[in-house]
DNA sequence: GATGAATGAGACTTCATTCAT
DNA sequence: GATGAATGAAGTCTCATTCAT
């Protein structure tokens, strides 16, 4: 019933919805976990192609094997569950972008090994298809949009502008604009990410030749090994 | 929702409805004209900012100052109206990308006359949102990613790769990866229109600043003046 | 869509739904008013039985022939058409009962001529229901109570009051106390409205003999005409 | 809802379930009589404030601290809860409005009691509610207002008549029609019945106040003690 | 051609009831 | 016996599309 009278309205009285509180480990709480992590799965693949409004709660509740309510047990409407689920793929990965290297290594290993990641963990997985959602609704979720900057985005882009900083304090890197503009590193991998969702089946991009090329241009040509 | 795009309906099926017939140029066809634009204009407008699925013809309708039925008499339907207008949005500057240059134009001059075009006629302009919504539902519009590929991506990378060619072989340009991955040359202005829809307001951006360092990456420091 | 981001919470951006705007009474004009008339009858109908929350819009729509979002053309949601139902009913009949009478008619004529109007009007009438539904929601529905008691109730009581002052300056009347609790008028009335719908098919009361020994007790015995 | 009274289900069909058969009084059944009344009191409550609709099991098994199922295992489904839960409140009172007279004590005093009776257990409790519930969901449930009619109001109503007959043959009343009409000596209880619940708010009413001055009205003014 | 009232499929959400633990 | 997670029917409301005026 959307309209229990006067407690529809008032946001006050409405129980706590969603979010199942975690006991302690026993059987229900393992599949409790379980199912939550279903219903985030089958969300993921749903708005990941047809993107928030086109995605419909029944086909979440089907892809995840469970009746249509019961995603309100553990979200307490779509917008949370499309919000939490967007939150919840980029707190694991942010961290392999922030390490900071010690003093022997060569910024450029860091970077690769940072490209690699980027290549396995982002274009190689649905979190490129996150990132995508991030784009399209972002302007219609202004607390995501937010979200996505303080928490990803700026701290990408910090860590990118410090690690730029270093290599031109050790001359790995002539050109100190990379400093101020660390999107200038981070470019590619957006171009990647959009290409592959988008134009892999007209014009298939090799996104690790491009990485190389751009990590070339940016360190100057590697010396044959 | 009625149509729920390229589920709800089978493109073979669509009746032959919409496109008007382009009559003699008399005060009807005239008139015609002005309310297909206002309507396109319009629809661009909300489109932009609720994407696809989120935008209402009611809306449309009221902010071309029609009524709802009217659009129907120029679009067959809600999605058909979608397509044109993206399709319709870039036909004119992709000429602009694909100038051929004289002989002895710097390169460097033809490329930052190509900036300052995108970031006057894109960035400036709603065409921005343009990409924004295609890079948001072209998933879930294949016909309109393979437009968007055919018509614009390919002639504007293929145009970049000519052009990065042509400074290669004229000594300009260094790196023959330019000419490879024309993709590099394009990625910052990508990082550009995304930035300057969603992340404007927390951290400004000075893309013209950005795009300058990113041309004296390509082609050099440029002398002093 | 009930989650169309972004709109659906923010309740200023909501069009301005319901409330047909009453144009010069044109053919359109005409048919709407109809339709307005034949929802709220319908409307009467299904909730005088089945309560607010036990009321489906669908049965309403059905019984008045037209489809269910119609509703929506004329009533911003369920809970508008039920109190603007409500509202509607008691307008017209609160002023029969406060004409003031002039000063030669006996006090008993004018309480005769009511208690005719409110058995003719009310008690044969779904007003009846309504002030049932009045009892029955007005906890639910603050707005509702208010509104009947400033509307309705105040100014009944009201009049009862000053009918009943007057009686007793004129000496009509004896007992004092019916001017202090004008509610031991009207009580008999409130019987007769709940006995009538709830359990008139056990043991009909014969209401306007009620009534007339009513007036007897209030009044003291008529004399044999 | 899976239960909208009376339409969903045939009353015929219901299963034997709820009912907790009553063995002899070992600590089981002593807690399961005490669960019963939690769950009662809690009914009692939700249905007081939120109709039978707008009442969630879920809120009365909070406000029992049990379980949802648990009711289950006490009455049938949420319909026998209801009708159990009004037939419970009203047993108890009737046989005190029903208790003959000694001979040599004045109705008015009897009636007194029964008035004082009604204000202190009725007005001052839920049992206020209950009536307002009969009137709201008699017609939803026509067993209930059967069983109303039959168990209370027939009794309250024949005790009334009997005691104005027993008045007017002692010459304390004059005017037999309160024999023929005992809903007229009732009627003020039901005023204050409904005011009370909804629009003391607005204008208190003091229902003792008014109950004497209805007496007086019966018996006529009292002496000067 | 233009209008906008009407339609009705379909989306989100609620909650009585069931049942494995 | 008790629990509360799960179910799915059913309700409200939206909006693309149609069609009489």
């Amino acid at each position: 019933m959307a309209a229990r009278v006067s407690r529809s309205k008032s946001e006050a009285a409405r129980p706590a919805a969603g979010r199942r509180p975690a006991g302690k480990s026993g059987v229900r709480e393992v599949r409790s976990a379980e199912r939550r992590e279903a219903i985030l799965a089958a969300a993921l693949e749903e708005f990941a192609v047809n993107g928030f409004a086109g995605t419909r709660l029944d086909d979440i509740a089907q892809r995840a094997k469970i009746a249509k309510g019961t995603i309100y047990l553990y979200f307490a409407d779509k917008e949370t569950l499309f919000q939490e689920l967007l939150r919840a793929m980029f707190a694991p990965i942010v961290k392999g972008f922030e390490q900071m290297p010690a003093d022997d290594v060569p910024t450029r290993d860091i970077i690769e090994r940072i490209v690699a990641l980027f290549v396995r963990e982002v274009i190689g997985t649905r979190r490129k298809d996150v990132i995508r959602l991030v784009i399209s609704e972002g302007s219609r979720f202004p607390a995501l949009a937010e979200f996505h900057y303080r928490e990803v985005l700026s701290r990408v882009i910090g860590a990118m502008s410090a690690l730029m900083a270093r290599a031109i304090a050790r001359g790995e890197v002539k050109n100190p604009a990379y400093a101020k503009f660390p999107q200038l590193i981070a470019a590619p991998g957006l171009v990647a990410v959009i290409w592959s969702g988008l134009f892999e089946r007209f014009a298939p991009l090799d996104v690790e030749a491009m990485m190389r090329a751009h990590l070339d241009i940016i360190f100057g040509e590697r010396k044959a090994p």
